[in-house]
DNA sequence: CGCGGCTTTGATGTTCATCAAGTAAAGTGG
DNA sequence: CCACTTTACTTGATGAACATCAAAGCCGCG
């Protein structure tokens, strides 16, 4: 990990007009002069288990992963992390110590904001804490929706949901590279490794996508698609 | 559903000291002229999906169930909701219609206050913003661990797992009446009613569970626990 | 170059859902 | 209040979905 030569202040940060549009001139500088902008490489621990919660920190460019020790083997990845996501960081505001960590999975660019600073903006800015609220409601919604989703979904089902996603939502190409290892697919969506490689295999087997290692292309979105709605 | 006859104010009301902790008397007055008091019997609707998200509600006795429609059959139970949950209206920040239902299981009293009027004093007193947001923080972290804990186990760790919460954090007694059915208990942790039902009648033949129809009395607590956790 | 981790395939076994069928309980209308 | 219908509960038998175990090839890395 290393500081990043800044390349933009917030007041130009696209990530602004996602949280602090309402911010006050006098505020958005605060922000500025105390965040520090970071850049992991792949692999690279982001925040760690256990981490004293000290910045608000998102990512605002690359891919990250949101997870949490299971035992020593193996993580429970709760989900991806893309640029202008606020989550892995919900409990900053109700614990001191991470439950989570986060991992880069592709080179990431992250911000970080000490926390007392979005602390005291909310108590004085009504409109950011608004902002924060809303945003927070959005993101749990999305990952407890998703989670009911994946849950009753077969194999099939779930292995297809996660190549549309990376396909449709991260990469927006029928072509990408897994930033995940079959261990880490398996790890995000409740099964075991075996089933995730025997099942991208069938899929190739009835070219519904064609593998060349981390290399995934699809070549029936619509089959994919059913696959993904029937579970 | 009826109209309560208001026991007591806010100002003297248990559920101040959750989140209106921060209120001045003036705003704490606003809501409690602005708030409704509401009275329902057990299976009443207190919240439908796809109602109007016009008024926070949080319970102030009694339990309800927070659950979303999967199929003209089956419900998703997502978990219960206890007197001073804000759980079931996180969504209320983001959305302008719910899209869980509420629904008591026991006899229970519910307090409405206009969300427009929660809305101004986050706006206006940054404090109950926080409390607000360190609450919902909370809330979404204990769902989600829940949850994924609950993935990873057996059947009989899950049964496990819902007798002692019944029995430990909602009725604080060895002995309880279930307040759901069997086929609610499957629709809660995932899994069928048929195996619901043998699971508690194998937790009864191996002496750790008492059973008289709804009422159900906890022998072994120690070997309960130590099923819950192991899975 | 050898070691550990990742990937792949096959064989086996367990857990659990589904189906079937019957009893008990609870609501419904005449 | 009683016949009727529906809903909840219960048990057993069967099969499907999936995890586990085993073994071997592959790749990167010290």
């Amino acid at each position: 990990m290393e500081i990043h030569t800044t390349s933009y202040d917030c007041q130009h940060c696209p990530f602004k007009s996602k949280l602090y549009i309402d911010l006050y001139a006098e505020e958005m500088q605060i922000i500025d002069e105390s965040r520090k902008e970071f850049f992991y490489k792949k692999g690279e621990v982001i925040c760690g288990e256990g981490d004293d919660l000290g910045n608000l920190i998102y990512i605002t460019k690359g891919l990250g992963k949101l997870h949490k020790k299971e035992n020593m083997k193996t993580d429970q990845i709760i989900n991806f992390v893309v640029p202008y996501d606020f989550i892995g960081f919900l409990s900053i505001f109700s614990e001191t110590k991470s439950k989570y960590s986060v991992t880069a999975i592709e080179d990431t660019v992250a911000c970080a904001v000490p926390v007392d600073i979005i602390k005291q903006i909310i108590l004085s800015n009504g409109k950011f804490a608004m902002k924060i609220i809303e945003n927070m409601s959005k993101v749990t919604d999305d990952i407890l929706e998703t989670r009911f989703k994946l849950n009753k979904k077969h194999l099939r089902g779930r292995i297809a949901y996660v190549i549309l996603f990376l396909s449709e939502e991260v990469y927006k190409n029928t072509t990408f590279t897994m930033p995940i290892s079959r261990k880490e697919i398996a790890e995000l969506i409740n099964m075991t490794t075996e089933n995730v490689i025997r099942i991208l295999s069938e899929f190739r087997q009835d070219g519904i996508i064609e593998i060349d290692g981390k290399t995934i292309k699809v070549l029936d979105t619509v089959l994919l698609k059913k696959i993904c709605e029937a579970g």
